[in-house]
RNA sequence: GCGGGCGUAGCUCAGCGGUAGAGUACUAGUCUUCCAAACUAGUUGUCACGGGUUCGAAUCCCGUCGCCCGCUCCA
């Protein structure tokens, strides 16, 4: 009942992107292409808005962070660095009763006896089918059981009543062959990408394959020794950058919230490894579990980082109108995060679609994840392109001459140990791992380190569904004719919505009043989104703004004109939420909307 | 990728073998006054696409594409 409901707003918002020209459906004309989605002229000027106060708030306004503008198509090997091209390529199989989807490299391989048909026919109808078909008889289970199995593949092909052909057994040892649950054969392993792929070059050859990146993260980090140099910041700081990434969805759902095209706005923060801010500081700094942890601290490790991220997130989430009621977190399970990453956070925003959990609580779907990634993505790029990651730190080179040699020793044993994890972990033999974690050690004490990374990574599309999802508003009132009437509002956040401010004549067919209203308009237009409209009743031309989401309007009437003496030169002003009017010069004009827009 | 439902005007939908429809929207006009007013005139369709059955297909059948739901997948 409930989900219909919520299915059913859905549909009132895909319906109302459409009909007011926010989102499209990617070559609609040619029947659409799954998982693909244009932005129409509403929906263009809503996403710049939210990319550009991002860009604003996450780099202008910051004196630690610089901006980056990559290319989508990198050289392949970043994508092997990275650990893409092996966690999204993975064979699957599926099973042939069941469809159950299983990774390939995860089926537990099984040993036993094999019975395999050459195909069946129905004793009742006559029909045959000659698919071959093979069981793998599970431990303790008698030989019917996979005849049974057996029946039911054919029955499933139309054959109720079947009769088994061909039957022989056979021993198998390790066989990955087979559904570990019901024993079905299982089809051939078939390649599974997630990145979509082209060529470089005119020769579509093996060794020209490229991808289409699918994160924007991973040009941060490769151009991570380029960025570091060129603007003089030193650590912690972060290069935050905007675009477009690509990924080949199984099953692209939810209107714009899982594409196949997409945009990002990511930011990789660097920040000193613990040990090395403990030699500096004498110890890292503890932070409160909820809350903003204040302005950065010299002394911060990792946590209060990856907490100053987290608030500063919602902070901007709630800037552009989302409250924290409608925000959700998930804090990622050790089991769930990835073995290098040490924390992960997510921002959830409860969509119409989201679902209950088992309490029967919305907790929402993701729009940001705040990872905490230790210094994987730079080591892994060290070791897979032979150039060197770490950075020189003068400060930890002076202050770990001034430490005890027991702290020296502490600190060089912890990051040895931290250092020889992330080298096992990624398959490099002992001995080797050894030696090398052995010199990182070394290195720490002549202040060279990997920095580590903290990762804000959001998505803008799912943010502008977010955000058309919580502006839509729908009041239903009855006039005094009995005449139901159901009307539109979108209540944007003035900073995003994509038009600031409606500018009307009163009436179309009187020039004074035009004439007026386009030289209000062309005094607005130049520092806002302004639409001018002149067509059909006042009141209609409100509505169709409410539909836009626009904040304000501005009527230019007779008094504007000096009907009324006292009133010459001020027009109306109308606020979307509540319908009401003032009346405001035109000279205040400017400055009245642009403190409240921008 | 599997299973189910759906696809008719910009939008919401009716029509379900015999001339392509309604509401709304949109365009132009009349109107001196503020929340989808009224009136007049007008525009809008490869009935998702391709094939088949039929004297005749939006309607029945098959395939393809897309959307929704459930599996599966989701750095």
């Amino acid at each position: 009942m409930a989900e219909a409901k919520e299915n059913l707003l859905m549909e009132k918002i895909v319906s109302l992107c459409k009909r007011r020209g926010f989102i499209f459906q990617s070559s609609e004309i040619y029947g659409g292409i799954n998982g693909f989605w244009d932005f129409g002229p509403l929906g263009a000027e809503l996403k710049r808005n939210v990319k550009e106060l991002w860009w604003t708030s996450m780099t202008r306004l910051r004196d630690d962070v610089v901006g980056l503008e990559a290319t989508i198509i990198m050289s392949p090997q970043i994508w092997k660095a990275s650990g893409h091209v092996d966690t999204f390529s993975d064979p699957m199989c599926d099973c042939l009763l069941t469809k159950k989807r299983f990774r390939a490299d995860q089926i537990e391989p099984q040993s036993g006896q094999v019975f395999h048909f050459s195909g069946a026919k129905d004793s009742a109808s006559g029909k045959e089918s000659i698919e071959p078909f093979s069981v793998l008889l599970l431990a303790g289970k008698p030989p019917e059981s996979a005849r049974n199995v057996a029946s039911q593949f054919y029955a499933s092909r139309g054959i109720n009543q079947a009769v088994l052909i061909g039957e022989r057994t056979e021993k198998v040892e390790n066989s990955t062959r087979f559904n570990p649950e019901n024993g079905a054969q299982l089809t051939d392993p078939r390649p599974f990408n997630l990145m979509l792929q082209t060529y470089v070059g005119p020769i579509q050859s093996e060794e020209n394959i490229a991808y289409l990146r699918p994160e924007t993260a991973q040009a941060i980090f490769a151009q991570f020794k380029n960025v570091h140099e060129t603007s003089r910041q030193k650590i912690p700081f972060g290069i935050g950058q905007i675009g477009k990434a690509f990924r080949n969805e199984v099953t692209p759902r939810n209107f714009i919230f899982r594409s196949r095209e997409f945009e990002q706005m990511e930011l990789e923060f660097f920040i000193k490894p613990d040990e090395a801010t403990e030699a500096i500081h004498g110890s890292v700094a503890n932070v409160a579990e909820i809350g903003h942890p204040g302005e950065p601290q010299p002394n911060w490790g990792w946590q209060a980082w990856h907490r100053y991220w987290v608030e500063e997130r919602v902070r901007f989430y709630e800037g552009i109108g989302l409250s924290r009621e409608t925000l959700g977190f998930h804090h990622q399970t050790p089991e769930e995060l990835a073995h290098y990453a040490r924390a992960c956070t997510d921002i959830l925003y409860k969509f119409p679609f989201s679902k209950r959990d088992e309490s029967g609580e919305v907790k929402g779907d993701e729009l940001e994840g705040i990872a905490a990634r230790s210094d994987f993505d730079l080591s892994q790029h060290e070791r897979h392109s032979g150039k060197l990651m770490g950075v020189f730190d003068e400060e930890l080179r002076t202050a770990w001459g001034k430490l005890t040699p027991e702290k020296q020793a502490d600190l060089s044993a912890r990051y040895f140990s931290t250092r020889l994890k992330y080298l096992t972990k990624s398959g490099v033999p002992q001995e080797k791992a050894e030696l090398d974690a052995k010199e990182d050690a070394e290195g720490l004490a002549k202040g060279q380190y990997i920095p580590h990374v903290i990762e804000p990574s959001a998505g803008v599309d799912r943010l502008i569904l977010a955000l058309i999802s919580n502006a839509f508003q729908e009041t239903t009132s009855t006039d005094e004719k009995g005449k139901t009437e159901t009307r539109t509002v979108m209540k944007f956040h003035p900073r995003v919505a994509p038009v600031k401010v409606g500018v009307f004549p009163l009436l179309k067919n009187k020039p004074e009043l035009v004439a007026k209203a386009r030289e209000v308009f062309q005094l607005l237009r130049g520092q806002m989104m302004a639409f001018y409209d002149d067509s059909g009743a006042i009141g209609r031309r409100y509505a169709r703004q409410d539909e836009a989401g626009t904040p304000y309007c501005i009527t230019i009437d007779f008094d504007t004109l000096g009907e009324k003496p006292e009133l010459l030169n001020t027009v109306t002003l109308r606020h979307r939420d509540d319908g009401k009017q003032e009346r405001i010069p035109i000279a205040d004009l400017q400055g009245w909307l642009l403190a409240r827009v921008k």
